[in-house]
RNA sequence: GCCCAUGUGGCGGAACAGGUAGACGCACAGGACUUAAAAUCCUGCGGGCUUUAAAUCCCGUGCCGGUUCAAGUCCGGCCGUGGGCACCA
């Protein structure tokens, strides 16, 4: 029995569309369920087999919501901002427009022949002008809010792609774009203060079912930190000096003070540091590594004692040095740390390479010696008030001393950065601001959005610093929006991160003309139910979208704080080899010629079998084979039908037991197990000499949300019943699940003797009885004293004897 | 260094809530059908008991210990692998 699987999925994909059987509609009687795939960023490359992996799985668990009675949104889209078109664009000096056009073609085809259920009439790019209109459009509520600001910062920089780059794109101190080592650069940039919504971002997780792994990634990224800032005065000045410490109870611990090479004293002090040309050298250096020279832990301690400034210890008032070192950073706390080397291993390193004091106020628990770094707890010592004190009890007391002599305070400080928003790269969203002379920065009014980008001469960065775009004079000159005067726009563009921050709620109406979504749809639609992605987004999308979100709720645009209620992960899908694939290695397959050779069921069942859908997966085409061979089979049970509309007697309690588990997997995405039950279910049939049609109809109507072209065809064929996408999903009954008898094993010490028959009805006793005339249970427990009998019906018979 | 995962046959992986470890699939071996091959079907497949074979006989879920009638699963301590963060004060 041959079948052209081709055809076959052809016929269905093409019906599928006709009917337009996933849409969703806004509204109705329906509970929701959103559904929501990570949009591809459509490359030249194509389709990825780890693309069909993710998009089959919530594909299956879409079709699984509808057959369930589900309003299902499943939507796809492009993200087409970006570094890929961008460097085709220098490349072949065209507009990127026209090849993310085709990109975004082939990707849909490819999509297509793999019979995913999205709902194609929700689609766009973030490319599209009606697209990232909204999206500038956010920027200036951003703008507003008092959110979205200019400055001059340190920032991250690429010397290779010649643009700055946020934190999150710097992670590392590499480039995330092209991999190259970052270094500082001090620039203006756009900045969205996320540093605002720390905490809410950390508290936001408590309402959400992330994966833990993925709260812990981005709390630590926060990295919130408590402690308290402590201000020591610049002896001879006015000013003082504060720093950021989670140990204020080594206060008396103090030798030394250490700033990081860009603190603003040194300059403004300069007249006071006799050494000063000793300063600029040092800061010059620092200047000159890359982030991963800076911030290697393995490389000795440098820095420069500064002559001619010293800072008094608030709590003893003594003269205490002051020193730069690059292993201070001046991105964190204040740009300056007190040195405490007794109890730090890097102040300890530091000072015991520049010969600076060591004072130990905290005793050693383990050993009488004072030597070396201590970093444990125990009883503080040389340290006035606080001796005798543990840690806890000396870091409250001395928060209340800092209080109360106005020299300190509790404090918390996070990790996380305001997030850098501009890139001085060609293919992004323009940044809708104009500057005037005479008003300053002023957003571009909301009836001119969007600002649309113009081609350019080039679309390669500039070796001054600034975008492509600011070579576009008729574009850059404009007027002021406040007084009309000659002004300028803003020429650096939004990052990649910028269209993606919003696309889901894009999704609920995705044709609103009159704002991001209609408030009805974005309250019917609600949160993201699930929400799939991959691991190297915990900390970037998925923040920068979850900051973004709550930023809109607290301005009232959207009606819900975190936009994702679960967040799920996929594993890779490795080579053949192990390795991950790359054209480099060899290694890559293309699904394409998997849909051609074994068609996009099998391909489908395949990466739902293949292992546990959070881990990696290593590829195999045999595996795949053997998954065609499954399809095959199922093909082939047509000839084994019957005329009868009931269960096969045989089959039934099987039947119910596998509607409950397959129902069950797909739901906890344990696709692996489905897929074997099925297959389980399927080896009991051909054991059959004839199977019923409803035997026929449900094994179908289970596999199909994972191999829906196949299914839906043999129940054509055979009549079975309306196709599945107009069906209601099978039922299971928990009395039918029993069965009249079943295998139990005997234990004796522990150890497994004997497996008995035993019927569902008989009691405990019988059980007993059966266990202990079993001739070999009869050879263990002969002349032995029987110390205690367990009996667990469907599980176990445990005996213990002496 | 800290945090999060994870460790089961030749391989991918099962094992609900502590209850017959290795389901299901792949690979491999043997057989049936065939002139032959492919396809299909059937059988076997953790290791050992050392040159006949076998068993519900023994050992086995990274290692060492513990709890329990019973541990892949729970507890304590190690080791390995993968990932995240990392001179963050």
């Amino acid at each position: 029995m041959n079948y052209n699987f081709s055809e076959i999925e052809k016929k269905w994909q093409d019906i599928w569309d006709k009917k337009e059987s996933f849409k969703a509609i806004n509204g109705g009687d329906k509970k929701k369920y959103y559904v929501l795939v990570e949009f591809p960023y459509p490359s030249g490359s194509g389709l990825h087999v780890g693309h069909v992996r993710s998009y089959t799985a919530l594909d299956s668990l879409a079709r699984l919501k509808r057959a369930q009675g589900y309003n299902v949104l499943f939507p796809m889209g492009w993200d087409a901002f970006g570094s890929p078109a961008e460097l085709y664009a220098i490349k072949n000096k065209v507009y990127p427009a026209n090849m993310v056009k085709d990109c975004i073609g082939t990707f849909k085809s490819q999509i297509k022949s793999l019979g995913l259920s999205f709902d194609w009439s929700r689609e766009f790019a973030t490319t599209d002008p009606e697209y990232y209109k909204w999206t500038q459009w956010q920027f200036l509520e951003f703008y507003k809010e008092g959110l979205a600001y200019k400055a001059e910062k340190e920032i991250n920089w690429c010397p290779n792609c010649k643009t700055g780059l946020s934190n999150e794109d710097a992670a590392g101190g590499v480039c995330e774009r092209c991999g190259h080592a970052t270094t500082k650069k001090l620039k203006n940039q756009w900045m969205l203060k996320m540093s605002a919504y720390a905490d809410s971002l950390i508290e936001g997780l408590k309402d959400t079912e992330f994966l833990d792994k993925i709260k812990t990634a981005q709390i630590n990224w926060i990295g919130k930190s408590i402690g308290a800032e402590v201000d020591f005065k610049l002896k001879d000045t006015d000013d003082l000096l504060t720093v950021f410490t989670t140990r204020c109870d080594t206060l008396f611990g103090v030798t030394a003070m250490v700033l990081s090479p860009e603190h603003e004293y040194l300059e403004k002090y300069k007249d006071k540091i006799s050494n000063y040309d000793e300063v600029v050298k040092y800061q010059e250096e620092a200047r000159q590594k890359s982030e991963i020279e800076r911030t290697d832990m393995t490389k000795d301690k440098t820095g420069v004692k500064i002559e001619g400034l010293l800072a008094i210890n608030p709590v003893n008032n003594e003269e205490v040095e002051i020193w730069i070192s690059d292993y201070v950073l001046s991105s964190y706390g204040t740009g300056a740390i007190m040195m405490v080397p007794a109890h730090d291993e890097r102040d300890y390193a530091f000072a015991t390479k520049y010969n600076i004091p060591i004072i130990h106020v905290i005793a050693n628990k383990d050993s009488k010696e004072e030597t070396g770094v201590y970093i444990g707890d125990g009883l503080h010592i040389n340290s006035g008030f606080l001796d005798g004190l543990n840690k806890e009890e000396a870091i409250d007391k001395m928060i209340e001393f800092l209080e109360k002599n106005k020299v300190g305070r509790k404090k918390i400080n996070y990790r996380l950065q305001d997030w850098i928003f501009s890139r001085q790269r060609f293919w992004g969203e323009p940044i809708p601001m104009v500057y005037c002379s005479k008003c300053g920065w002023e957003p571009v009014p909301e009836n001119e959005l969007p600002v649309i980008l113009p081609d350019v001469p080039s679309y390669e960065p500039t070796d001054n610093g600034e975008s492509p775009l600011s070579t576009v004079e008729d574009w850059v000159n404009t007027t002021c929006p406040k007084c009309g005067g000659p002004a300028k726009r803003e020429t650096d563009t939004m990052p990649n991160w910028a269209g993606s921050s919003w696309y889901w709620i894009r999704y609920m109406d995705s044709k609103c003309e009159n704002g991001i979504a209609d408030m009805d749809a974005m309250k019917y639609w609600g949160q993201v139910d699930l929400y799939n992605g991959g691991m190297e987004h915990a900390t970037r999308h998925l923040l920068y979208a979850r900051f973004w979100n709550q930023v809109l709720f607290d301005r009232g645009i959207v009606p819900v704080r975190e936009p994702f209620k679960k967040r799920v992960a996929h594993g890779m899908i490795l080579g053949e080899n192990n390795e991950k694939m790359s054209k480099s290695r060899g290694n890559v397959v293309n699904p394409d010629d998997m849909v051609k050779n074994y068609g996009a069921d099998a391909l489908r069942t395949y990466e739902m079998f293949i292992g546990d859908y959070s881990k990696d997966a290593s590829w195999s085409e045999n595996g795949l084979k053997g998954c065609k061979k499954f399809l095959d089979r199922v093909y082939r049970l047509q000839s084994k039908l019957n005329d009868s509309e009931e269960y096969s007697k045989e089959l039934e309690s099987d039947i119910h037991k596998t509607i409950k588990k397959v129902t069950n997997d797909i739901e906890t995405m344990n696709y692996n197990t489905a897929v074997s039950a099925l297959m389980i279910l399927l080896n009991s049939y051909d054991k059959m000499d004839c199977i019923t049609r409803k035997d026929y109809r449900t094994l179908l109507h289970l596999l199909n949300p994972i191999a829906p072209h196949i299914t839906e065809e043999v129940n054509e064929i055979c009549k079975l019943g309306t196709p599945f996408t107009e069906s209601p999903w099978p039922e299971y009954d928990e009395n039918k699940m029993i069965t009249d008898s079943y295998e139990i094993g005997v234990q004796v010490n522990g150890k497994l003797r004997a497996s008995i028959e035993v019927t569902a009805d008989e009691d405990k006793e019988t059980i007993k009885g059966k266990a202990f005339s079993n001739e070999n249970i009869k050879k263990y427990i002969e002349g032995k004293e029987i110390v205690k009998t367990i009996i667990i019906p469907n599980k176990i018979v445990s005996i213990v004897v002496k």
